[in-house]
DNA sequence: AAAGAAATTGACTGTTTGGTCAACTTCTTT
DNA sequence: AAAGAAGTTGACCAAACAGTCAATTTCTTT
């Protein structure tokens, strides 16, 4: 069951919801098609079970932002995770975006409501910061689209990325470099203290 | 033959390639089917030529990167088109995201060769800068990736961004404060000169 | 105005698709 | 070990799909 969704999680990013048919997923698989309509009934409830599979994800990294911390420290750790799972679970990130893309029929509750509540939670947070003069005053809500925009880019856009660089996979030199820019931006942009070696 | 391109570029932006039917293209276009076919041949290659419509847009904008100008002022420049772009055509956008997510099968070359060339020259206009100590030392091309990423973002992934903000559409008020956010975070990420009532 | 080229169109076709179903096998419970 | 529940599967079906084509209309050229 576990299988079933891994495989049509990396169908759905490959190929979207309508460029999958429940026949190749059946044959990625290894088992017969009927047996995929056995245990989700229609394509729809399968790639419900695979974006809800995904949901979680999206929310738990922004637990590095906590009022205790240093802003510094909270967002180079947040940019780290998020980082972290564009790279392990780049397939998540694209389902996820081609979802977006084409209106989030599916997510309309989720981005209203769980994701939305989340983001004024954590945005009340940095204003915290803000006032206590710990960081400039940058937009927070803003803020938090411009890290998933940069942070999910090297996964949604890794064919581009690929491209430019003239590398034939994204590793561990990549990654860092991404890394050490978003951080660059973000930390400096938000008037904060950054240097090379920092981590 | 326009007026189908457009709306053809609209119907793969919120359904993909494989959830765009011809039928309904026809529907939308006031035309027969037969007659979308006598013009484009295949949905392939309508497809094409609604992706080939779009790349120019997406090197032009580059040409405000140049060695003579400051680089606050050619950075701010970037973005404000973009961001341009961005609102103006969110479905190119939409449409050109889509095809990266999915390994961008029609859009090797573009980006192997066009694209990467081009990313490569005004690379080395930005390491010019830095050389000549106009701003700080960033991974040009990282810094791209991530000008194209958050502007982009406002388009692709606009149901998040109006979600999460409690707004209908996106208006001049979301877009200023995005702009501010961008310019803020990649000029003071340079470490160049950036305040509030700048534009 | 004649003739040919270009454009328009409804009807049709072969294929692919998501989904069903009844027959069958394996597992669980007592 | 009997009986029933849970899982497996090949064969099948109606709907949707991209693409074709011959018949017709409109535009261009002379």
């Amino acid at each position: 069951m576990a299988h079933i969704l891994a495989v049509a999680e990396q169908s759905f990013a490959e190929a979207g919801f309508s460029g999958t048919t429940m026949e190749r997923l059946a044959q990625a698989a290894g088992l017969p098609k009927a047996n995929l309509h056995y245990y989700f009934g229609t394509k729809e409830q399968l790639y419900r079970g695979v974006l809800e599979n995904i949901l979680a994800l999206w929310l738990d990294d922004m637990n590095a932002i906590t009022p205790e911390r240093p802003p510094a420290e909270a967002l180079t750790a947040y940019i780290r995770a998020k980082l972290a799972h564009t790279r392990t679970r780049p397939h998540a990130s694209k389902v996820f975006a081609a979802e977006l893309l084409h209106g989030a029929p599916h997510l309309r509750r989720f981005l209203s409501f769980e994701l939305r509540r989340r983001v004024i939670e954590k945005a009340r947070v940095i204003r915290g910061w803000i006032d206590r003069g710990l960081m400039a005053p940058i937009d927070p809500i803003h803020l938090f689209f411009n890290i998933w925009a940069m942070t999910q880019t090297y996964a949604d856009f890794e064919v581009q990325v690929r491209a430019v660089l003239g590398v034939n996979r994204l590793g561990d030199a990549e990654f860092a470099a991404a890394e050490k820019t978003i951080t660059r931006l973000v930390l400096k942009g938000c008037g904060l203290h950054w240097q090379e070696g920092k981590p």
